[in-house]
RNA sequence: GGAGCGGUAGUUCAGUUGGUUAGAACGCCGGCCUGUCACGCCGGAGGUCGCGGGUUCGAGUCCCGUCCGCUCCGCCA
């Protein structure tokens, strides 16, 4: 047996008892006559002290013993003593009150110095990902990992009391033709041929819904080979749920019960539950994204009621072409400097707008080359919008719909950052449905209809009947749902159709032709015709969601092993030149085949 | 594919308008210390300033190229 108890396990009521402790050395002080040598594992850390009339059989010296030493220490539990009148207990620790007179040291193994220290802050990611296993020892990766297991655990936990078995799927599996880059398997003994790995198990959940599961949940590593982010990983994990004879309120619940659990078990708080629910279109209107971020307000004001007849032509003129004018407030943000301003305008033009027109109300006046355009009664509309006041900055947008959306929405997280108007709101957690979102969207540099969820997606019951008519598209409600957290989207799904004759009328307006889905989907085409429920669900991203319920601002921090940057990991120099007989065999084997047919 | 920020001791960083021998803290090595807990005190070692080229009497500092890390845009049905 190497120990009796956890290195935050051992309390006052455990003194006069003789305990053995493993672990790493965390620190060592030594006084000569009295050495401390802290133990850490996982659960904590303990004080362990050699006094030279005690512990002449384990050590008198701290020479050898170094930082990160894997030992073992057997000794006597002790309260702290008071010495000189001053207690000794230390209040930082769990384990403060008592302390290990210890009797026996092992050192079970020796080791180096470390290449960096694990009590310090460490930004050299290089370093960190070359050593990730030490990196993994400090106490806030440690308590990630913890936090990811707890995540995880709630996950299973609730969809299991609510009845969705884990069903596993194929990781060699087969490549999608819309979508992402696939990371593609050779086969040795099909030559030639290529298994593709998952970018999600969509086709497989719903194909359980038709094999009469009912209610399955997986968690589901997913890979994609496109690049990276500071959010985005070549591999990640996926809540995916799915769920037959379900509504999308149903769906609703059961991912509201979902997310409350997970962050009652990870950080004890009681998150509000229905979540807000917003329209697409409102999300866009107001917040000029998908995945609203709301702790931060400027919301977006329309004016193209205001200023259709203006003498600013630039305002009018857009307006007359079908274009929006629209505008928000940032409060008190007059301040602003030349460079942010010219931070500002790249934002809006990346965005695509031409150009960024803004006003200052400083010292009373309107400053901006704009005003001079503008009649009383316009600038009476933008006081009484707006509420605007001394000191504000005041951003338009004017282009199409979508564009003033788009703009306006990068510029209020712009303005957000510049103002830290996120600052002592971090802990805020704003969870929201955003619902109805459009099913299909055209593709003006290929002309043709690309489904904005995936070509599973239902249509919304009311618009089933334009799917007759390519005009109206456009129009079309897909019945999909996003569920968005501070600004970040936690996960989306939908109801999907499970009618063949529908799934096929949905492949042929994205163009996909009869022959390339008897190649493609064939299976799910057929499959739908045995009896295939009314079925939907959702995928929910695992990594995000962990990282949220960290306070981490990248997924990197709540996986074990991430890859960096270039999608490569630093630590197994992986991915890396195949071995040449590796090759060798499969191209032998493959020409092998090409000969005999 | 594009843009931005960064790269100086093992680590985190400082380094002035280009100017003597490139500094600090922590870590490391040696010594002292019987109640510390970020122990303390004394001493010491440790640098291809990412790499290559250029400008200059002189480059960590300026210019060009390149590599690496991070962030963002494109991309991610």
């Amino acid at each position: 047996m190497y120990r009796t108890h956890h290195c935050n396990e051992l309390r006052n009521s455990d003194a006069g008892e003789t305990a053995t402790l493993v672990g790493w050395v965390n620190t060592v002080r030594d006084h000569h006559g009295v050495i401390f040598i802290d133990v850490r594992d996982r659960e904590g850390v303990t004080q362990c002290v050699f006094r030279s009339e005690e512990s002449a059989g384990a050590a008198t010296t701290s020479h050898g013993i170094r930082s990160e030493d894997v030992v073992q220490v057997t000794g006597r539990v002790d309260i702290r003593p008071e010495i000189e009148g001053q207690s000794t207990v230390n209040e930082n620790i769990d384990t403060g009150e008592i302390e290990i007179v210890a009797t026996d040291l092992k050192v079970l193994n020796k080791a180096k110095v470390l290449p960096f220290q694990l009590d310090k802050d460490l930004s050299n990611e290089d370093l960190r990902m070359k050593h990730r296993y030490l990196d993994l020892r400090r106490p806030r990766m440690t308590k990630n990992l913890r936090l990811r297991h707890i995540v995880t655990k709630a996950v299973r936990d609730e969809l299991d009391e609510q009845g969705y078995l884990e069903v596993e799927t194929p990781i060699l599996s087969k490549s999608t033709p819309e979508g992402a880059r696939d990371f593609l398997v050779p086969s040795y003994l099909n030559p030639g041929k290529f298994y593709a790995l998952p970018q999600a198990p969509q086709q497989y959940k719903q194909l359980l819904m038709v094999a009469g599961v009912e209610r399955y949940f997986q968690i589901a590593r997913c890979f994609r080979d496109e690049d990276l982010r500071a959010d985005r990983q070549p591999e990640f994990t996926q809540v995916d749920v799915e769920a037959s004879f379900i509504t999308e309120e149903d769906i609703y619940t059961l991912v509201e019960s979902l997310l409350a659990r997970v962050f009652k078990a990870a950080r004890g708080v009681d998150i509000p539950v229905p979540f807000p629910r917003l329209s697409h279109q409102e999300a866009m209107d107001k917040y000029g994204s998908d995945k609203p971020e709301r702790r931060i307000g400027l919301e977006i004001v329309d004016f193209s009621d205001v200023f259709a007849a203006s003498s600013f032509k630039v305002f009018s003129g857009t307006i007359a072409k079908g274009g929006a004018v629209r505008a928000i407030n940032a409060k008190g943000f007059a301040s602003v400097t030349t460079g942010q301003v010219k931070r500002l305008e790249e934002v809006a033009r990346e965005a695509g707008a031409g150009g960024l027109a803004y006003i200052k109300i400083e010292n009373r006046e309107w400053k901006s080359p704009i005003v001079k355009f503008f009649s009383d009664e316009e600038k009476a509309a933008l006081v009484e919008r707006l509420g605007i006041e001394e000191g504000d900055l005041v951003l338009f947008g004017c282009d199409g719909w979508r564009t003033v959306c788009e703009v306006l929405g990068r510029l209020r997280l712009e303005v957000a950052d510049m103002c830290r108007l996120y600052q002592g709101r971090e802990d805020e957690l704003d969870f929201l449905w955003v619902v109805g979102f459009p099913l299909l969207d055209y593709d003006e540099e290929e002309g043709k209809w690309n489904a904005v969820h995936h070509p599973f997606t239902r249509p919304h019951a009311d618009d089933l009947a334009l799917l007759d008519d390519e005009s109206r598209f456009g129009e079309i409600r897909g019945a999909a749902y996003d569920v968005v957290l501070n600004g970040s989207e936690l996960g989306g799904g939908s109801l999907r159709i499970h009618e063949s004759d529908l799934q096929a009328k949905m492949f042929r307006v994205l163009g996909i032709d009869d022959e390339e889905q008897a190649a493609n989907f064939g299976h799910i085409l057929e499959a739908f015709q045995y009896g295939a429920p009314p079925h939907g669900g959702i995928a929910l991203g695992l990594d995000r969601l962990v990282m949220l319920a960290c306070g981490e601002s990248s997924i990197r921090e709540v996986m074990a092993f991430p890859k960096n940057n270039k999608g490569t990991d630093l630590m197994t120099a992986s991915p890396a030149e195949a071995d040449f007989k590796q090759l060798r065999e499969l191209y032998l084997k493959s020409t092998a085949q090409e000969k005999k047919s």
